[in-house]
DNA sequence: TATGAATGAGAGTTCATTCAT
DNA sequence: TATGAATGAACTCTCATTCAT
């Protein structure tokens, strides 16, 4: 093309000139960043706007220009960062008819990678923090994401009972068992600093878990708990 | 009769009347528990030493003649939770030599019993609420508690693997199966208001958990991960 | 009499020990002086809280154990100023059916004592001057106050021309006639610091007024602006 | 090119296109009036400096090219809007040598038909409203319009009273009585929203005043309250 | 000229903590 | 012991003013 020059680029330089130009559209997401940051080290009432605007390297004032007030920060902060992932894992549950063991080793390279992002793991870990005293938080995260993977997981899973790819098992019980694991790594990782052997790597509890599934989950044995399943509230 | 007896005074009776003539000794186990029930409701910043005290009956300034901060109020909280239970938790894991399930399944009824009890949970919930902002809650509950219960758990594993009772697993990913289904269903409980099919029942998360393990424990079966043991960090 | 120490009264002294005793009851008032000079002198905008605390002694905070905002405060101010005044006027309006430069002569003194009170005057100059700001100041001010007065006032002038005790007037001009020279004499007063020959004196003001009155509402007279008086809206 | 008339350029006419082709030099009215606007409505510290420019259809920025503070504005507001007024009638009470109530009728329509103009009863009400604030705004006032008429009337009602054209009467009084009932007018209207039969109209206020005083100043009756004009301060 | 993003001093309000009673 | 009025530091949010573009 002749003509490469978007009027965003100044200079065709490498990548970032970060005080060259105010960029106004960067700076939601670069407050976001560092409220993130201090809302999960410190949590969201010991961290003060100031200490967030001068992390993204504002004034105290500037941060009202982008978000009407604290509380909006951390709304906007889990509505963000819950985009477009939960309805993308909510499809390929929904898609998906075989056993749910080989579905959760196909996906174990990717949730695995995203769970190790700070960014990633620190929203739901903000939320579970926070919730008590900011209801809309739990609320925002149930909607977007919560409400949207729980039933998809457990029709996948109730399909797969059905389908004899697993022993008969509460599909609510089958998603604790499966995600439990990992929220509990998480927790100690990041709240109580202690590491597994494997270190902080989710793919490992991942991948032991699903060694333990796989003889678990035999569809030759009988029903789990010997409970039929039932509506979840 | 020239002694009438004063409203508050109640027929001298043996002791178990709390309401009438409780007073110093009791006081603080009153401060802590409406301390423990505001700080899990709204979080320990929103959560006023104001609130506290009219929660327990007393005035604002009486707080001070029993602990000399806020800060201090969340110390003790954590501190008289985990009391004896840990140590003799870690007793029995200590001295137990057989197959791990066994040993779960027998722990069962106390364990559940003792999760489903608000007081007894609320502690841990708060320590992960309020870790952040307060590192010494973190450290107190894992000097007190984790560091008793997870060597004990880990040897119990590693034992069990030694002799054969279960297969070959990474002690600390074990521990994780077992407590992370656990976890998750408090979490979701109380953190987002959604129930399993049992309900808040660990029991039954309990129960169906040594269902998979008994079967995904099997010693006949390969290590687990293909990994072997190492130190936890 | 031997027991003469009652307990609010430390030494029998004359009258006023203003820092002997932190006087709970006495402090909103206090607040309210402070405030309405504050106010008065330098607007309601331009007043900081500690101002007022300064000014009645007591810290910011102090304000706020009376007052749940500064809002409040003036609001306060007004609904305080406006006791039973209007209501007392009112009933001698609405009892008097003879003359009214009879009635106005008589309530001269009175009128003019109260409005020398630079406490009294200080009320309606705050609510006009701010009245654009807080529209509910004029709202309480038009409640408690002026629809008591006008429907009265009113009514006395109209059962005067019935009366044939003055000429015909519209009672809304009346009122305007009367109460006008006052209202401009206090605003050159207070605004524009332009005391008239007889200074600050709203008696003289309103002794002038009234020989006015007495030729110029002679009943013998024709109608005023010929004009039949109509409803008020 | 054959497409010239972009729909912001009007024929090329005269001048008095007030729409089209408005920029520079009217710029700083254009802010005025804004901000006049603004000021009478919700007072002048409730009003944003953005506010203003929004009304006028500027950037806030722009707002500083031609003033240089908020205050400025305020100050350059009631400079204005005193220009040649108070001049003019100053002039004419010091050219009057007869009867005022023949003066003051011949005034009548031309002083009702101003004082119902929205933007000329704005300006003194503003005055009185933040003078507390802003004792410059008296102070100019004062100095352009009160300092001029009010020597003037007086003045003239002193001839007046020499001449015998009106029975004795202190020249500060007669201006209070004449001018004090507009006043009122003004204010019940304008900030109690409290509107007579006559509606906002002076000049049926000022039609029942003179009749009045047709009566009430008549030079055969004895001197008003008795007093001998002063000096004013 | 004109814009509007950015600044930062300052205001109202809250609340842990103290202390006279 | 117990109270609760009082303190004052700290925090969120606003807005007049500046300045790079």
């Amino acid at each position: 093309m002749t003509e490469p020059n978007a009027p965003d680029q100044p200079p065709p330089q490498t990548e970032a000139a970060p005080k060259f130009r105010r960029r106004k559209e960067a700076r939601p997401d670069e407050l976001l960043d560092a409220a993130l940051a201090l809302f999960t080290e410190k949590g969201f009432d010991r961290t003060r706007v100031e200490d967030i605007a001068r992390r993204a390297g504002v004034s105290k004032g500037a941060v009202y220009l982008y978000f009407p007030s604290k509380d909006a920060m951390i709304e906007a902060l889990v509505d963000r960062a819950v985009g477009g992932v939960a309805q993308s894992v909510a499809a390929r549950l929904n898609d998906f008819n075989g056993d749910p063991r080989v579905l959760l080793r196909s996906l174990l390279p990717m949730v695995a990678a995203k769970l190790a992002d700070p960014k990633v793991i620190a929203v739901p870990r903000l939320v579970v923090q926070e919730a008590g005293g900011h209801p809309r938080l739990a609320a925002i995260y149930r909607a977007r994401v919560i409400d949207h993977v729980l039933p998809a997981a457990r029709g996948m899973f109730a399909r797969a009972v059905e389908a004899g790819h697993i022993r008969a098992i509460d599909p609510d019980l089958a998603l604790r068992l499966v995600m439990g694991p990992l929220a509990l790594h998480a927790i100690m990782d990041q709240v109580f600093d202690i590491h597994a052997s494997g270190g902080t790597d989710f793919a490992a509890v991942f991948d032991g878990l699903l060694d333990i599934l796989d003889a678990g989950l035999d569809p030759a044995l009988p029903p789990v708990g010997g409970a039929t399943p039932r509506k979840e509230s």
